[in-house]
DNA sequence: TCACTTTGTTAGTGAACACTAACAAAGATA
DNA sequence: TATCTTTGTTAGTGTTCACTAACAAAGTGA
């Protein structure tokens, strides 16, 4: 899909937004950062738009492992603990990722680029929800509570915990916290 | 504390930000919307900084009364419960903060504007934590889940349903939403 | 009336921005 | 060897940015 140069550039460019900041994302500091001029960053993206679409699909790309794991489970408790899991994860092993992908306001001005992380956070919340709703099916999860706030409480608070993590200067071990509140998400959730 | 410009430049700062992003958020912009010249704006602000930080002392100053609140009830559940519905209802009188200020990426590049976001934060889920400990001492909150977690799950929640509502271009009650949430909330968490 | 403060104006600064024109070197293909 | 494609270069474009210098009008207080 990309090539060498182009990954490199989507990488330096994730890079440079989580330690500088959207503001400092240029096509000078990404050309500087990698050691080729401006003008040859233009020769694999026609602009600068094009590189934060890619920052985005790139993101999609590489958590694209922590859906489909999800169908490896039966068990749905288990489907939602491989699901916060596989997540924090892929987010700890790539920590550029939580300040730019997590901070979907970074792309406000640009509706193509709403639109592409909308859809990302919907469909990770639709899926989950499903989740959600065979467990009910199953009496492993609870029903006096709804499936949409279940979704939310869970994918909010992961958000949330990468959030921390991210603006705390990563002091913390977040796949330790992560099992924890997953584990605790667990046992209010199961069915009694 | 603000003058009646300053408050007006505030709050176009924030409708701005909220509307076309913060990268459209240049002295000029501000300028236009209110009717005045560029230099007129650096005799209410010495510089763009100290009206990034007036947004958010802003934000803080308004949401005083969720936290206030707080302590005119005595049940832990009830505080909590105020605590959610006070912040939703202040925000949605106040769409435009939704998007400024649940966006702390926002302000990543800037050292003083983060900290400034963070303390904030961190001073909202420590109340929080309290408050549940409190109720878990009390027998009103189940005791085999930890406060963090819960704190965290409420406070995660509730910004992401205010995401959501933010990105979807605010089409649902985000009142109503947020009662069933908490009413959900309750149920998970109340000791039996 | 006269000085001073406040709040505005017009016209401009240098720096940074995304992006382009024109050209060069290197490798692949014929 | 000759040609074409790919990927780089230097030098530049016009635009926008935050911010400033210099000046003006209006209100305030003596």
């Amino acid at each position: 899909m990309f090539s060498e140069r182009q990954q490199q550039i989507v990488e330096t460019a994730t890079k440079i937004i989580a330690n500088r900041g959207i503001q400092n994302l240029t096509i000078k500091n990404i050309a500087t950062e990698i050691g080729i001029s401006e003008p040859a960053l233009y020769r694999h993206f026609s602009n600068k738009l094009e590189i934060l679409k890619a920052v985005i699909t790139n993101f999609q790309n590489k958590m694209k492992p922590a859906l489909e794991k999800l169908n490896k489970s039966i068990n749905s408790l288990n489907k939602i603990e491989s699901f916060i899991l596989e997540h924090l994860r892929i987010i700890s092993q790539n920590p550029d990722f939580a300040k730019v992908i997590f901070s979907e306001a970074n792309f406000q001005n640009e509706d193509e680029l709403i639109l592409k992380m909308n859809n990302m956070m919907n469909q990770s919340h639709k899926i989950l929800e499903t989740v959600v709703q065979s467990g009910q099916n199953n009496n492993e999860i609870r029903t006096d509570v709804s499936s949409l706030s279940i979704a939310r409480m869970i994918i909010g608070s992961l958000r949330f915990l990468v959030t921390q993590w991210s603006m705390s200067g990563m002091i913390f071990n977040l796949e330790t916290e992560g099992k924890q509140l997953c584990d605790d998400m667990k046992k209010l959730i199961v069915a009694k």
